[in-house]
DNA sequence: CCAAATGTGACTCTTAACATCACATATTGG
DNA sequence: CCAATATGTGATGTTAAGAGTCACATTTGG
């Protein structure tokens, strides 16, 4: 019922490094650098910020990204819910045995659950901001 | 990065009809046709189900299993730990660009985040208690 | 001892994300 | 205008992990 992927924590360090580099405006090419992944794969995440809204990207032989708005007022949640990632939990597809009332109605249950616990994820996420992110990163140092 | 598991909603559906069902003990087969998946997938999860005490099982020719407790001491979280899923968010794998901050601290930041962002989520699971759940799949009636 | 149930390790099948490539599209500078 | 170089994206191959299955060991009531 969980679902692993990777999106979420590859836009973050996107957004993260665009909030860190001085100027901000940067090629994919370097963010590919820093993630350590296939230039396409950061790309493909760099447009889907892009099209969210919370990145402006430029095209053409001096293309390069910035982010849209300052950093405090960009969240996790933000970034989550641009990032693409699959809903976190998922309920079994298996069909329903007619006779039985759990079989018949766990799904509907379960499902009402999950949401609830997506919500309480994300609320979780909506109080952390880009800035504060960046912040953390500043006091680890280099 | 992503893997979906059912075991948590097998879980579920398993302790809800044990629940449920009149007498409540039920044999893995009858569970397996009430989930309408493998007995033996369902036996697996039976089995982590009774190593954690929420469920006794006797073996031998009329093993059953039986609740541990009533419904009303069993919360969503039990169920949700017991049943084995894996965590509900991961982080990439990527190697560290050292001569990036970012790239070098993101990762221990993103854990940070993601942790506290499944003690969110397990938090709304410990609120809902087994009887809840019966108690809604007994509303919606067969 | 036998029948019937649970417990579990080994193996294959399936799926979805990751990863990569190729090329389309866009835009600047000369 | 055109060449160079950036982003955008569809197609396709690769891979990791859970689901599903099987076989058999273990247990226990009769």
């Amino acid at each position: 019922m969980s679902v692993k992927s990777v999106q979420f924590a590859v836009a973050t360090h996107i957004m993260a490094a665009l909030g860190i580099y001085p100027g901000g405006e940067v090629g994919s090419a370097t963010l590919a650098d820093s993630v350590k992944a296939n230039p396409s794969f950061v790309r493909k995440s760099l447009s889907k910020l892009s099209k969210a809204g919370l990145v402006v990207t430029t095209r053409g032989k001096t293309g390069t990204s910035v982010l849209a708005r300052p950093p405090q007022r960009i969240t996790l949640l933000d970034i989550y819910r641009a990032s693409g990632a699959p809903p976190a939990f998922a309920i079994h597809s298996y069909p329903v045995e007619k006779r039985c009332p759990v079989s018949c109605n766990l799904k509907e249950c379960m499902s009402a659950v999950l949401s609830q616990a997506q919500k309480s994820f994300e609320k979780s996420l909506g109080k952390i901001t880009l800035a504060d992110l960046i912040g953390q990163i500043r006091a680890k140092g280099h």
